[in-house]
DNA sequence: CAAGTCACTATCAAAATGATATGAACATGA
DNA sequence: TCATGTTCATATCATTTTGATAGTGACTTG
């Protein structure tokens, strides 16, 4: 789709999209979150194609989710790291994950677990001002000026 | 993206990205959630080629997050609302307009209000079981046997 | 020095997108 | 009656994106 009409809404929705709007990006972010560092990690995990890999790699350093940090000198190798922009995409992933698994659960499923105490997460969208999950009040848009 | 391989994968996220894994979609349900229902409403909104339009009402309604219902039967007229899944996909969004006003927030930009009492809302995703934020605890993924 | 690894790029067919025009089934007003 | 408007699309088609496959360059390892 053509992003850049959308990128100057004025919906953060739509901002947010412009530059995670696909799948294998929000993948990438997945892999990323989970520790995959390298580009034949996230070509082997993801089964993607290494044109398409090269794109999104490209696009998510360009826009500031990823970041390029070479490795090894010779051969020159780099691998990606998050930002603190693409760590905090998780909540966005752990809570489409939720959905999947409540609408689209059949049959095995992975579980994701808190690493320490190894209970399941159990993720929810509150409002950090009312406390009230997301969804359960009404919402308005507040157009600026 | 190939979506078949994707949609049996074990991963929740992998499944929620099958059915609503594409930026239209997602605006799609944004508008809907703020009570946008018809044909020429979405496309009027998003600037959508009806083309595409067209095909992602009826993807999202295959999907059973929209619902066809008839409110006029001379002329045949249909209008698309949410389902219980699709009512259910709001966190998700609301939660990428957050991330979306914090790294992409430039300008002047719309804002979330509780309908009621006419306060921004603050959207987060926390772990129901411990309260903690996502994010602040490492993620374990526990795949099935 | 042959084989392997890693991060790509090249090529190209197939699929998706998007702009524009058109259609079908009516309602409305002159 | 008849032109015009509304609404929900479909038809056509050029452009763009995709994805599969193969290849490359710069090494390392056995």
């Amino acid at each position: 789709m053509n992003m850049k009409n959308l990128s100057n809404a004025f919906c953060p929705i739509a901002r947010g999209l412009t530059c995670v709007g696909d799948a294998w990006s929000m993948l990438i972010l997945r892999d990323a979150s989970l520790g995959l560092m390298r580009f034949d990690e996230f070509r082997k995990s993801l089964g993607i194609a290494p044109t398409i890999l090269t794109r999104r790699l490209a696009t998510l350093t360009e826009e500031g989710l990823l970041e390029k940090r070479r490795y090894s000198e010779r051969p020159p190798r780099d691998e990606y790291v998050l930002t603190a922009a693409g760590r905090d995409f998780l909540p966005v992933l752990v809570l489409l994950g939720a959905w999947g698994r409540q609408y689209r659960g059949e049959g095995r499923l992975a579980r994701y677990v808190d690493a320490e105490t190894g209970e399941e997460i159990e993720p929810v969208a509150v409002d950090a001002v009312t406390g009230a999950k997301i969804g359960t009040r009404p919402i308005r848009v507040a157009t600026p000026e």
